[in-house]
DNA sequence: CTGAAAGCGCTTACAG
DNA sequence: CTGAAAGCGCTTACAG
């Protein structure tokens, strides 16, 4: 059907005849590196411009084996930090031809949107979800497309009884995540340069390599001060979860017996929890109590916050994460799948971001 | 290549030898609807289990001519609002089987965006990106692709020199928005009510349908109320912008010159404000001012902000998009063009939601 | 450099 | 209900 000299959905057929060459010829001009005069390209071009002729994406990914889709998973938007995720990423993928393709899902209904996933043939998955599977990761790898975990290290328990897991390599994924365990030593440091006594904890979810790596560094230093955490609550790394654990930890009238520190695992229940802190308790930041976040989102910074903070480098992880993805796809997924290939668990360095949230070391 | 009785990559082919029928019997039962005795459907899910096959969704697109993605193109995410549409969009579209092909852009790269997008064979494109040149949509309905605006209506500023938009249809796409008219309006009888004298408005992009109307019905009420803005600056819908439009605004000494009310075209300009007036200036809100938004993202409900704004219904919003998706991906795209549809803008009620960022009612 | 032909993995009339 | 065959729109050896 035409209208106004436009063609809709236009073949490479249509443009060969009205250019006067082959199919091939006109496949091999919008192919880059394939061997065509500069008379018949640009006969080619003429023609295609005039119908307004582009290669189909999908026929074409069904003969050259990619899709130039990148599946990105993950599992709530809440926490600030992820949109700024798919932002970054999306834009430098796209800048090499690739584009994203969401799914949005918990843990609960992963295994559903793995098979979902792998129909679509994208040429790899980064998993930014923030439960995942045990065996999630090898059964990617099983079907030949690379993944990357985002932000988490995937759990490394035994397979489960299941056909895809049989005999797989015991790690066929990699991930890129912060130095969680040094960005947590040095919040501990921090506190316990600012003379902080009674320094609590406050933790995401609990089954989270970032909550657990936060945690291990931040207990190790403290413990090497010979300190241990005074008081301990979790949130499950959701603004409620913080606000409930926040008025649990600083319960009981006396001053002398409240937390005069808070480390909190993420910025946004950091957030959350000055909130209940100042306007439900009446408490001063920093004056009555310091609190420090992870994440360094957008909102750590705003007037209101001023929150001091151990920064993950989105771009960095970013970087890291395509890079990983080009190494990966390399080979043909058909013929080298992904556990051919070196896992590779990238570490990318954090950085304490010092704002108004923890007070300054007493003179004394 | 197989792996621990695990092919890479199977084929229809391949379970129909296993299940020992043809592959047409194969595609048929993963075809709903398809006629299929239980007798042979049973072999082939027992085939394609053992063989851990998915049907190749690119190679059934390209026949079927549907791709089952929806391409979403958006400029940035910083406005917390957008994250909320991604959530909201992806979930819901994944609910009836289709999935969002992400495209982060802003105007100035749109026409070749839109060119990437029309390649992946979207069945519908959803544009919340800020900008758009004035005939992109009509180019997107031309290529029989359905296309709605989201929380934007497009500009029917007359059609380029453009071969596409040749003898196109004025109107070829839908939108949805809120009633950003309506809100507007709302909020400046609030203020009214609450006797506020001198008036301010913090605009933000002013080419945005969105700031257009929201500015309208807040003008047409105070006017039909016989007071005029009493101030006005640009935000451009970014923080810093804000931040500079504020302090513009709010500059001089004498507190009876300066605005004792404003309203913020959107929430994220808002907070920024309320952030330089508080702490920069010293202001105290709402007693020294009262501070509206538009949108309610969720850290408009913070405790540091309880900003009263207007609520756009993500919800709402979204489903209505689904909808008209729906509706016009009902012909077949390749015999039934977007222009042959009617073009539909939705508009959704939005709802004035009252914190603590606006005064009571004086006792006069 | 160029074209005819095979084939990517599917769906869908068409006969039986 | 079932299978053989055509065809979706492309790329890519293979000859020339």
């Amino acid at each position: 059907m035409t209208f106004d000299g436009l063609k809709l959905g236009v073949t490479a057929h249509e443009v060969a005849s009205l250019a006067k060459v082959s199919q091939s010829a006109v496949s091999r001009t919008f192919t880059p590196g394939a061997s065509v005069s500069e008379a018949t390209r640009e006969k080619v071009l003429q023609a295609a411009k005039k119908l307004g002729y582009r290669p189909n994406a999908l026929a074409r990914s069904l003969i050259t084996r990619r899709s130039h889709m990148i599946a990105l998973v993950m599992s709530y938007l809440e926490n600030q930090f992820y949109p700024l995720v798919i932002e970054k990423l999306s834009q430098k993928l796209q800048r090499q031809g690739y584009h994203l393709l969401m799914f949005i899902s918990d843990e609960a209904e992963s295994d559903g949107v793995l098979a979902e996933i792998l129909q679509y043939q994208v040429d790899g998955i980064v998993m930014a979800s923030t439960m995942l599977s045990p065996d999630m990761a090898r059964r990617c790898a099983d079907f030949g497309v690379p993944v990357v975990f985002f932000n988490r290290v995937p759990d490394s328990a035994p397979a489960q009884n299941n056909i895809w897991a049989a005999g797989s390599p015991a790690n066929a994924t990699s991930s890129v995540t912060s130095d969680n365990y040094q960005g947590g030593r040095m919040v501990a440091q921090l506190l316990l340069e600012r003379r902080h006594k009674r320094i609590a904890f406050l933790a995401g979810l609990e089954q989270s390599s970032t909550n657990a790596e936060r945690e291990r560094g931040f207990n190790d230093v403290l413990h090497a001060a010979g300190v241990a955490v005074y008081r301990r609550a979790v949130g499950n790394y959701s603004a409620e979860g913080a606000k409930h654990a926040a008025r649990a930890m600083f319960a009981g009238a006396n001053p002398l017996d409240r937390p005069d520190a808070l480390f909190v695992a993420n910025d946004h229940m950091a957030m959350a929890a000055m909130d209940v802190l100042r306007i439900e308790l009446g408490l001063r930041i920093p004056q009555d109590v310091s609190v420090v976040g992870f994440d360094d989102v957008p909102q750590a910074a705003w007037g209101s916050y001023q929150l001091t903070t151990v920064a993950q480098s989105v771009e960095d992880m970013v970087r890291a994460t395509v890079e990983l993805l080009n190494q990966q796809m390399q080979g043909n997924a058909a013929t080298k799948p992904a556990f051919d290939l070196p896992s590779k668990h990238i570490k990318i360095a954090c950085k304490l971001v010092q704002r108004q949230s923890v007070r300054a070391k007493p003179i004394s």
